[in-house]
DNA sequence: GCCCTTGGTTCAGTCACCGAACCTGTGGTG
DNA sequence: CACCACAGGTTCGGTGACTGAACCAAGGGC
């Protein structure tokens, strides 16, 4: 069907006995956990996945294929009149929030640089823990009461219409309300 | 030097400003938290590497390279006599334990199977929360003080000397005796 | 009728990965 | 001293994945 189809990654780990490996055979490739943060931040139409990513249309469509199968995405219909479908993140897939979290805080804190995204505690507005609990409540957030803000580190005014679109204060797994280009008969 | 110079993933995650994205950048290729992985669970030397993972040699050798070139690893003269060195895992790499861990429950708790191996609090015996904190102690317990495990779903009888030694418990950081191969004078 | 948008597929070129062979420095053994 | 083993690589040919650009197709809107 598509051009990937050997898929996982051709030569497996192997004798690798071992949950992380076993995980990353599935979500290790290039570009995959990229494309399940954006899931994760929102994101759902093909359009809107290759424009943030800049990912090779093929690719991406391979990983949206994959990762339907592997019951991380889910592809559901969302209009009829021309026939388009979304890739909505499943639970599967939000169960992944904690391991791209970590490697996140992994990343702002050895690789330097000003946080470029901050998440608090939607209903009472504390930043939360490197481990989702919020400090204020003491309780562990589930990722649709996370709200995520753009940190200091974050380019105030990208290109690309999905990032200005993720600049808005906005929950995790909201739906991307992506901006309408305006047509010829739009007003400028 | 190496076969692997251009390094990073030679097009990089361009326009991603993002922590994971960047995070990515260094250990999201093949193999590489495999490598960080072993190094945690008190690998050192090449050549337990190579047996464990059953990854190519000139992979191997650019892996190791690059964590080193990133502080994730530091290389070590540990005899002189012949000349040997061996890659310790560095505290920003200690940091990454995190993510592994966050991707390891997720691989066991979607992709059904055994536990593969269990950590406890060192000093209380109290198995660990996915989060790394102790349920008797209520302390976030370091890495160092972590204690491994097999789990019910590790092969009680692995072929190669590597996977064998860490059959034992063991701490996190341990550094790994390899077993020794019987030579000819050997008695059997 | 024409063009635009969405969501792809196809294709040629490049680059990383794979497995096997080879190399080097050193030490042990008969 | 000849020979073999071992650790830690490097080199090399073949394969497969990724890349970027072009092409395709189903519907609408004007």
């Amino acid at each position: 069907m598509t051009t990937v189809d050997g898929m996982a990654l051709g030569k497996d780990y192997a004798a690798q006995e071992c949950s992380i490996a076993r995980a990353l055979e599935i979500v290790g490739e290039r570009w995959t956990l990229l494309v399940i943060r954006d899931a994760l931040y929102g994101v759902r139409r093909y359009n809107d996945f290759l424009v943030h990513l800049g990912i090779p249309r093929a690719v991406l469509a391979g990983r949206l294929q994959a990762l339907t199968d592997e019951g991380i995405l889910e592809k559901r219909r969302y209009q009829d009149a021309p026939p388009r479908d979304e890739y909505v993140v499943t639970d599967r897939g939000i169960a992944l929030w904690p391991a791209l979290r970590a490697l996140g805080i992994w990343g702002r804190e050895h690789l330097g640089g000003q946080p470029m995204r901050v998440f608090r505690h939607a209903s009472c507005g504390t930043e939360l823990s490197p481990y989702d609990t919020c400090p204020a409540c003491g309780t562990l957030v589930a990722v649709r009461d996370i709200e995520m803000r753009p940190g200091p580190g974050l380019d105030p005014d990208p290109a690309d219409p999905v990032s200005r679109a993720l600049l808005a204060p906005r929950r995790l797994l909201q739906p991307l309300e992506s901006e309408q280009q305006p047509t010829a008969a739009d007003p400028a």
